[in-house]
DNA sequence: ATTTGAATACGAAAAAATTCGTACACAAAA
DNA sequence: TTTTGTGTACGAATTTTTTCGTATTCAAAT
């Protein structure tokens, strides 16, 4: 099965934001990061074994304790899932998505200079 | 139940998108306008009962055909759902999600302007 | 050598979400 | 009146996702 057009379930995108962040990572640093108290080791552990499966993933073997790595781009993940809010939630706006983005307080002075720059750019071509 | 903190599930959202731009609804208007051929009309008067249920939704059952409207905010309800994308896919930051919301196709130079004005008011403010 | 601890493997249970079959009600058309 | 079409009700099957129990392996500490 070809990873390209699979959506990660809301676990599994938990999961990949960790090695995104972090790269390379056994499952146990993954566990820990995620600092779920409601589950298990061992599922985190069937989580990505079903990632690897599914080829969301890649591992090394080669020692005992087995190093996972992200095999699905970042960037594109993200705009797969944006797109489908802009759709599901949002009407098809991306303007909508945005305003309600920016209209919360997790919005900060800097993000919202940050954008402006950002939009500045995109004019400026 | 209160539905102040429930997260719909995909199959509602889509339902909900229905409800709120088209006001009140049959089923069959419903399951219509989300024009799904991989499944059938039942199934989507299942999931609205089970929203009424949830207290998502409230009908008028005094004629034969019910009526169907949303029982939650719209805002609030994507405000929600951004907040955990923000979370969970761009790692807290909503500069990043506005961005890559941006950074696609679907954001035509009228939704750029569009939000730019709105920027502009959020600093005056 | 034995025990202990940390790791994977994997089947299966549980939970969540979706889908549908079928029964039944009722109004309108034949 | 009978038939037909369009509804709802609702249990149950299916599918998807999450969770965990248990077996096993292996290395390091005792």
């Amino acid at each position: 099965m070809d990873a390209t057009n699979i959506k990660p379930t809301e676990g599994e995108m938990e999961i990949l934001q960790v090695l995104w962040q972090k790269g390379n990572c056994t499952v146990r640093e993954v566990h820990e990061a995620l600092n779920k108290k409601d589950s298990g080791y061992t599922t985190t552990l069937k989580l990505m074994q079903i990632m690897h499966e599914k080829g969301l993933v890649d591992r090394d073997t080669s020692a005992k304790t087995h190093i996972y790595r992200p095999l699905i781009n970042k960037e594109r993940t993200q705009q797969q899932l944006v797109n489908k809010m802009i759709d599901n939630v949002f009407n098809g706006s991306a303007a909508r998505l945005v305003m309600q983005a920016l209209g919360n307080k997790k919005a900060s002075k800097e993000e919202i200079d940050l954008i402006k720059e950002y939009l500045d750019k995109l004019e400026n071509k």
